[in-house]
DNA sequence: GTCTATAGCGGGATAGAC
DNA sequence: GTCTATCCCGCTATAGAC
């Protein structure tokens, strides 16, 4: 028999993490209560109190350490060479990234507009410098010869659209690898960006 | 002096639509209050009733309005001639359509997990049939050897990801016109599908 | 068609026992 | 660290007066 009371304080901290997470993916921060979160983690809403100082924080949290692996992960992938290799690269990493985690792809982005204004403009810097380490990529590209882009920050967010894209459709055991999707980005990025021999 | 009482559904109707896509645009559909709609509009939250059954039909109302307006306005851009004709007229009829609504587009899209299962099916299906306009123009380039394709379906949806997310970023009033923009993305999306003469 | 008033419920957060 | 119990508030939706 579960015990109905004691300390777990090493099982229960992440498990509302989790809960949280899929939650609030699922339903929407504002349609997600702390009962429905505590009934999730199997302890009763108060609890909750002791690892999160409001609701408020608990999404803060969810989407801070989101991006702030996003960006550790991105670092870590080492991207360098050619502004085409680097572009590969990080073409191949954010449909890497992103594949296995659509819950935290899709809070962080969704649900920004819950966030109170001192929130957002932390996790708005996080993702404008996501946004930047492609932009300098494009700009070497273009300093190169090998890119041609109609605009190069429009580019940037546009091939990122593209990108994110994926968790629009993707779904955990579905008929491709992950390594084909890569492939099947890549191939319409790098034709994107390319300088194309006869211009219309 | 306004009236404090009397009848105006001639103008209420409109404003409470308005209202509602404003603000469901700005803070979510469960974070919304019929309260604050009516606030809004400048009545009493009661009065909302004379105009919707309740809250979900209100949202659903909304989405399903704009849905058909898009596929109407994409039946209207009598869209014909060559593959690379065809696809050019729905990158800028996308790119046209979607700039002056900002809050139609977002609320169809991140709101569709507060529908009701029943009032999902309804509006999916619709995207659905968008989607399938678009992969047809994909088909026929294939078809006509202008178009390279890694994967059909796929490409149709990232396709459209990368033009929805020209609202991500577009305020009103920015620096560009909006015939530049139908052309930086135009020029991004024909090389993203064309064949590309030597492959790396 | 809009108002005021309210029913009935569920929300976030806290207090104090164990 | 978790429980039960509760405060206080706001929610959707309805009833009945005007």
């Amino acid at each position: 028999m579960a015990r109905k009371q004691g300390s777990h304080s090493e099982i229960t901290g992440p498990k509302v993490r989790e809960s949280a997470l899929r939650l609030i993916a699922r339903h929407g921060f504002a349609a997600v209560s702390m009962r429905q979160i505590a009934a999730d983690v199997g302890v009763q809403a108060g609890a909750l109190y002791n690892y999160t100082a409001d609701k408020q924080s608990l999404l803060f949290d969810l989407m801070q350490v989101h991006m702030e692996d996003l960006l550790a992960a991105l670092n870590e992938a080492a991207i360098s060479g050619t502004a085409l290799q680097q572009l590969e690269a990080f073409t191949r990493f954010h449909i890497r990234y992103h594949i296995p985690r659509p819950d935290q792809v899709f809070v962080a982005y969704m649900e920004l507009r819950s966030l109170t204004p001192e929130n957002f403009a932390k996790i708005e810097q996080m993702r404008r410098s996501y946004e930047e380490r492609l932009e300098t990529i494009l700009d070497l590209g273009e300093r190169e010869g090998v890119f041609d882009l109609p605009d190069r920050r429009i580019t940037a967010l546009a091939l990122i659209a593209l990108l994110t894209g994926v968790n629009n459709w993707y779904r955990a055991g579905g008929r491709l690898p992950v390594s084909r999707i890569e492939a099947i980005y890549w191939d319409l990025v790098r034709k994107a960006v390319s300088v194309s021999e006869s211009h219309q």
